[in-house]
DNA sequence: ATTATTAGCGAAAACGTTTTCGTGTTGAAA
DNA sequence: TTTCAACACGAAAACGTTTTCGCTAATAAT
């Protein structure tokens, strides 16, 4: 029992030909109903499963997505995987994943170590180095080699490709909307440097927000974290820069974080300081967390469905795999097919919780 | 600039055979310099790479390894995915990785998947209706195949295989001596039913560390909670139970929560009661997640080191897959070689916060 | 009785590699 | 001049599949 059979040896014992037990297999009617009877039973038998591999070489496909992400630990990169296995299962594809830390070297490395075979097209959200770097002819040499991209969350203008994105500016739009609503008038934004995109435009929608209210916005309320700082791991850094902003804008009443780690450390700095939440400083982050869930008060979130986002994204991915196959011959013929890619945005949603009227 | 180039077609446009453009390529004596300079410079200039599912058939390896756990949105196996990742990487192998949901028919499912080729060996932690049924035959079928397993944290004795496990009796034990020697004598225990290991376990070391100081264990400050309730999403539940648990026992100064939902939610129960902590009473959790640095007050906890357990898994299955290589003469001919597997314990540290005193 | 079909199966190519084993050519030794 | 090694390369097998094409024998049609 060591060893998985091969189509080979199940000919050899049956002293058949290879091709009819691959036949007999796949219920040809080439083969005699008696014939394939026998070779079902011993195959069954010694349980018998094509080899993956093989099967990969042969059709030049593997049935697998490289799925790239910056970090693995992280409640919205971990989510959009579980969606993206779910769908990817049930459409019979396998999840290979690829970790870059944030690295720019690290994302190339692990792209072309995939893209030699081992998977038919990647879903992926750039590395903060590369958004830095503005560097992305490892996406375009992968897509020209024939590899489908689908970019997710971090994505770029200047890579075409799908891409599944979520509404940022809208997002944030409704939560500062929320914020005005309730009554707030010196609404504060705790973001991160413009080169995360969704920084920026978390940051728009801040702003279009107010302006749309009438209230002029207030460079001084604005809070732009470097988070090369790694402040995850130095909470006493982020808790001095959210302390030193909050001690020079004395006014503050609402406070708009884009993200989680954000939110609630400006909600347990502001209650240091003396301030109820929410009854003199209201709080929304954005990104839906487990944090936000248990922190005190609860926190209102703008959430993202990283699940959606993971699931539509693996159907993009895999719908336009599939379709590749069909039109594989007029692809040959024809001109090039008037690619046009989609760009999907995934509605947020405001969670309501304690730490909002 | 479509599609990658392979051997065959480099030696169709330099007018070599496909076995010099091999060996050339390999730097094999074999080839004279000035074959080898052509052949060099033209494959770099298309940028040539073997294909991967090719030399996977050839050599009947994979160089990657699948993972196999029940679930990715969750603090610990995510980290322990990096860890895995890690030392893969480093040692030039790709991971990737399925997903049981915490079910029986999908653990096998994956498992079947994967186990046709794709991967080398697995790395796993068993999901919890495969540990309520206990059937672990799909293990040691793969096992039977060929196909080496190194289990985590969920293991069990039942299949012979590496193993990688968190002290958990121990960093118990550690855990309540410390709220032992910090004045607490009524120390409550909040643990999940007994199928699950790792609550079995630190219930005894919960025990042990009683008896070790003299104490007798009261059965009536041991709470064990049926997960099976989902929790997770129904915290409402959850602080019921603990609530009802706090009123039947008024004395209590001390809580061991064998993880940090229950730990974070004891906290937040004993303060909504009007207890202070660690004051009145003390909480430890066992697991180091995110929680337990964001709670108020944040958690003291018994960190299980979960990077360190994917390197050393990842670590313990490669050294296996690598000696197979070596010793495949020997093995053809020598009776089965003792394998004798290895359990290899991680220590656990207790992270000081501020729910003890 | 001859031809045309059809049923049932096998040979071989193909996917992209690596590697073993020739084989022809060259230069040097005898 | 003959013999032999070294050199430089090619043919072919192998990994495990699927699939196209042929082939043989039996049956049906004429």
């Amino acid at each position: 029992m060591k060893g998985k059979i091969t189509l080979k040896q199940i000919a050899k014992e049956l002293d058949v030909s290879i091709s009819t037990v691959s036949k007999a297999l796949s219920d040809s009617k080439e083969i005699s109903e008696e014939t394939k009877q026998k070779i079902k039973a011993f195959a069954e038998l010694y349980n018998y499963r094509p080899n993956n591999i093989a099967l990969s070489l042969q059709n030049r496909k593997t049935k697998t997505i490289g799925i790239l992400i910056p970090e693995i630990v992280h409640h919205f990169f971990s989510t959009v995987i579980s969606g993206i296995e779910l769908v990817a299962n049930k459409r019979g594809y396998n999840v290979i994943v690829g970790l870059s830390n944030e690295s720019f070297t690290k994302e190339i490395i692990n792209m072309e170590m995939l893209a030699n075979g081992s998977i038919d097209g990647f879903i992926l959200s750039i590395s903060k180095e590369t958004l830095l770097k503005q560097d992305y002819h490892h996406f375009t040499a992968t897509i020209n080699q024939g590899i489908p991209i689908v970019m997710f969350d971090r994505v770029v203008a200047e890579v075409a490709c799908d891409k599944v994105i979520v509404d940022d500016l809208n997002g944030s739009v409704k939560a500062v909307q929320k914020l005005v609503d309730t009554g707030c008038r010196n609404i504060a934004i705790i973001t991160t440097m413009d080169y995360v995109s969704v920084g920026r435009l978390r940051t728009q929608g801040y702003i279009k927000a107010l302006e749309d209210n009438k209230i002029t916005p207030n460079p001084n309320l604005i809070l732009k974290l470097d988070d090369s700082l790694d402040l995850e791991n130095h909470l006493e850094l982020l808790e001095n820069e959210i302390r030193k902003f909050f001690d020079l804008n004395p006014g503050i009443d609402g406070v708009f974080a884009v993200n989680e780690l954000y939110a609630i450390t400006a909600m347990k700095v502001a209650q240091k300081m003396g301030f109820h939440i929410p009854e003199d400083i209201q709080v929304i982050g954005f990104t839906d967390g487990v944090l936000s869930k248990h922190a005190t008060p609860t926190l209102t979130t703008v959430s993202q469905h990283g699940k959606r986002i993971g699931e539509q994204a693996a159907n993009l991915l895999i719908d336009r795999l599939q379709n590749e196959d069909d039109s594989y011959e007029q692809y040959l013929v024809s001109s090039k097919p008037k690619t046009d890619y989609i760009k999907l945005v995934i509605e947020t949603e405001i969670i309501e919780r304690d730490s909002t009227k």
